[in-house]
DNA sequence: TGTTGACCTATGTGTTACACATAGGTTTAT
DNA sequence: ATAAACCTATGTGTAACACATAGGTCAACA
């Protein structure tokens, strides 16, 4: 099997099995014939995990340790119990920020709306410079209090 | 006034105010004794605007094009609008599968908190193997119907 | 058998927004 | 003059692929 007819399979990109082939994570044979990588059953089950431990979250380093660890022979779950309570807090920490650019962002445009476009002046762009976050005003107002 | 004392009064990393510099983000002139950076005023608020820009999630090439505009005489404000309107939905895009991965996340930590490790056998690892996603179940049992 | 054109591949480079590591110059005290 | 502390510039690394380029392969057709 080349690399697009095992990327058609599994819904992913050509480059995306490039990319973990030259990474060792797939680990295809060179054609001898013509020099194609050529994927085998055993490289199709083990992107078919890659790719449900990426939509968990995993990071490919996370991958590699895991397959790494299977494959001396010990069980991989503690690891991966363990890197997912990481992957988890981070996820959420990342959650949480993009929230409040969302937030941060609708209330720009909100404020814009309302606002004309201003001169041009010493300044940039008056829209940015002078947009208030109502996030760190409220916060600032209760610790003026 | 040094890259140090420049990021240190506006609260970034000199690191950042480097990475900008290479971009001809910020254009401080080359000392001829030492051969620094020596960052002006106009350097000091074209950083401070740069840092409003990216809080509101403009790209730096975003801020270059606001800058670039705005050096030309142009109001950048009609510009600013439209690529906000742009970030905001990308940032409403990203904001919504970072929902989604969190969600999978905490359903895969729950499936597993009842689990047992598996067994190593053929597969690399039984949790992420056996984890069924909720959503999609939910989806294809509606779609089943 | 030779050749054309469609299709496929490998590999190098680009992407984002910086962080990190290295090597070496500067300054101040001695 | 010299040593220690501090500062700087610059090259490289990061995550996870996407894109562009150059060239090989294969089936059909002359």
């Amino acid at each position: 099997m080349y690399v697009k007819q095992l990327a058609k399979t599994l819904g992913v990109t050509q480059d995306t099995v490039r990319h973990y082939t030259r990474i060792k994570l797939l680990n295809p044979i060179r054609s001898q014939h013509n020099g194609y990588q050529v994927y085998t059953a055993a490289d199709q089950q083990r992107l078919k995990f890659i790719i449900s431990a990426r939509q968990l979250g995993f990071s490919i380093k996370d991958i590699q340790q895991i397959i790494a660890q299977s494959e001396q022979g010990q069980c991989p779950c503690p690891l991966t119990r363990q890197l997912i309570a990481k992957r988890l807090e981070e996820t959420e920490q990342h959650f949480q920020e993009t929230l409040k650019l969302r937030t941060r962002m609708k209330a720009a445009v909100k404020q814009w709306d309302k606002s004309p476009d201003g001169a041009v002046s010493a300044d940039i762009c008056s829209l940015i410079e002078t947009f208030v976050d109502p996030i760190s005003e409220v916060k600032n107002t209760k610790e003026a209090l």
